[in-house]
DNA sequence: TGTACCATCTGTAGCCACTACAGACTCAAG
DNA sequence: CTTGAGTCTGTAGTGGCTACAGATGGTACA
C-alpha cells in the first residue's frame, strides 16, 4: 500500500507547470518546501491547485511578487475578506496599467512595421523603407525619432 | 586644437543610448570597436548614426541578432540593392509575427483583467472576482484554463 | 537477486538585453 | 597642483525561467 501523494512528475502533469520550474517556485519560497520521503519531493492536489494558481496568474502577466502578495491574500481569514479584495484589486490594477503600457508599445510598433513593410510590397519608396525607417530617413519626426 | 571626434559622453546624448549600453554593443560586437586615444572612446558622427539605428531598431522590437543583419544590409552594395531589401523585408516580417504575437496575449491577458476587476467594481460575485480567476472558480473553461 | 531503465536529485550555468556598481584612471579648468 | 567630472575595466545582478551534468532512487521484469 503506497502512501498518498505524488512525485514532482505526477504534479508537473497536473498543473502544466515544467518540473525545473516547480523547483525554481520552491527555491525562491513561492510554494512552500515539499515535504520529502528520502531525497524526492511529494505533493497533495492542495499544492497542484496552487501551482494552477500561479500559472494563471503567470499568464496574466503577474510579476512572482506580485503573485507571492495574491497567495497571501488567499490564505488571509474570512475577516479580511473585503480588505483582501481591495488589495487583490489594488495588486490587478496595477499589472492592468503594465498590461496596457505593453500593449501601447506594441501597437506602436506593429503599426510602424505595417506600414514599412506595406510600402515594400507598393514599391513606393526609392530604397528599402524598412532600412529607411531604421536609418530615420522615412516615418520619423524631425529628430528621427520614430512615432 | 582638438583632434575631431567626441568621447562616449556625447555619443550617448547624441544617440539617446546609455554609456553602458554603448560599451555593452561594442562587446557583442554590434558596434565596431572604437577608436582609443588612450584609454578613452572616440566616436565620430557615422557612430551615432549607427546607434540610432539600433536604437530605432530595438523599439520596433527587433532582437539584436536580427539588428546585426540589418546592419549587415545596409553596407551591402548597390547591387545587391533589391536582394537587401528582400532579406529586410523577411527579417521585419519576422519581427511583425512576433509583435502581433505578443499583441495578442496581451489582449487577451487585458480582457480577464479588465472583467475580473469590473466584477469587483460591480460586486456580483461572492467573494473575490481576480482571486476566483486565480483560482479557476471563475472565467475558467472545464479545466481552469484562462481564455 | 540482478539489472536495466526511468525518475528524480543537487548544483551550476545559460538565456536576453541590459543596468549597476566598485575602484582605478584621465583630463581640463581654475 | 588640486579638484571634479568623465571615463575605464571587470564583475555581478535583473526576471523568470531553462538546460544541462553527474549522482541517486525506485521499480519492473528476468
Amino acid at each position: 500500500m503506497t502512501r498518498q501523494g505524488f512525485a514532482i512528475g505526477p504534479l508537473s502533469q497536473q498543473c502544466g507547470c515544467n518540473i525545473e520550474t516547480i523547483r525554481y517556485y520552491e527555491r525562491i519560497g513561492l510554494i512552500p518546501l515539499a515535504e520529502r520521503r528520502g531525497r524526492y519531493r511529494y505533493y497533495i492536489s492542495e499544492d497542484a491547485d496552487r501551482l494552477r494558481f500561479i500559472k494563471r496568474a503567470r499568464a496574466l502577466g503577474f510579476a512572482i511578487e506580485e503573485i507571492r502578495d495574491l497567495l497571501r491574500l488567499t490564505k488571509s481569514g474570512s475577516d479580511d475578506g473585503i480588505d483582501a479584495c481591495a488589495d487583490a484589486k489594488a495588486i490587478a490594477l496595477s499589472n492592468l496599467n503594465n498590461v496596457k503600457a505593453r500593449l501601447d508599445d506594441l501597437k506602436r510598433m506593429e503599426a510602424v512595421l505595417t506600414d514599412a513593410i506595406g510600402a515594400c510590397d507598393r514599391d513606393i519608396f526609392q530604397g528599402c523603407p524598412i532600412l529607411a525607417t531604421l536609418s530615420g530617413t522615412y516615418q520619423t519626426d524631425e529628430h528621427g525619432n520614430l512615432p
